[in-house]
DNA sequence: TGGAATGTTGGAAC
DNA sequence: CGTTCCAACATTCC
């Protein structure tokens, strides 16, 4: 599920609900969900892997980390996380996922120049924090949230081996032209996961994430669990160079 | 069949 | 006390 294009596809989703008044909540979220009830939904937006439900004085912040799922108008045999309704038993429901209510508005509190699939998406700032952490792996720079937001384990992939980048390769070592393919591929490649994902063929695209062999030179792939967080990491020890 | 995983956090352990 | 590690998450996939 959730890497930014797939929140993208979830607030889509949602969309309908904009403007809509809340008339009941539930679910076994630790946050004073109760609080909704009443309000009406201002805006709905994403940032990263977050999705923002905006109301007056405070918004939602919904994370669905690994395993999340949500349903709109129909349940699940699990109780949800949060479920908000509205007239005409139209409904939300959210399962096995972060919620957290947040004072205030949401643009106080976000960076979108930092969301890869923003219209305020910067190269430029990207390429500013990237700077600011010389000895960071590629493989970690890819995750980091607050470089990369809405970037994921499977972009990660996709991107260094679009770009021929090796995981391990420092961020302070890649020659100027490499580090701008990697900050234009971040977005570029997210995008087409956006509307690979949309059109349910997101998988067949898939170049080395999960595959046995490069697709260029047809040795096989490498899969290692590498990075900060130590997460699988598949890559052509032939085609994607190391600098280090 | 069950181990691993598109992710993050909170708290234990050191 | 800073850093690291690991479990947990009303799950789903292959």
């Amino acid at each position: 599920m959730p890497e930014g294009p797939s929140l993208v596809l979830m607030k889509e989703a949602l969309l309908p609900f904009e403007g809509k008044k809340v008339t009941a909540v539930s679910g076994y979220a630790k946050a004073d969900i109760k609080r909704i009830a009443g309000h009406k939904i201002k805006d709905i937006r994403t940032w990263g892997k977050h999705l923002l439900l905006e109301f007056p004085g405070f918004f939602v912040r919904i994370h669905l980390l690994m395993f999340g799922s949500y349903r709109v108008n129909e349940e699940k045999d699990v109780n949800p996380m949060l479920r908000l309704g509205f007239a005409r038993n139209q409904c939300i429901n959210f399962y096995t996922c972060s919620v957290k209510i947040l004072e205030g508005e949401a643009n106080d509190l976000y960076d979108w120049s930092a969301d890869v699939l923003s219209d305020d998406w910067s190269a430029e700032k990207a390429k500013t924090k990237l700077a600011a952490h010389p000895d960071m792996l590629v493989c970690d720079a890819l995750l980091d949230q607050d470089i990369f937001s809405g970037s994921g384990n499977i972009i990660k992939n996709e991107v260094l081996f679009r770009t021929r980048i090796h995981p391990l390769s420092v961020v302070g070592k890649l020659p100027a032209r490499q580090l701008s393919a990697l900050i234009k591929e971040a977005r570029n490649y997210s995008f087409d996961f956006l509307e690979w994902k949309r059109q349910y063929v997101l998988k067949q695209h898939w170049q080395i994430y999960t595959k046995k062999e490069c697709p260029r030179c047809h040795l096989p792939v490498t899969k290692e669990y590498l990075g900060a967080g130590k997460r699988r990491t598949f890559f052509c020890e032939h085609c994607q160079q190391r600098y280090a």
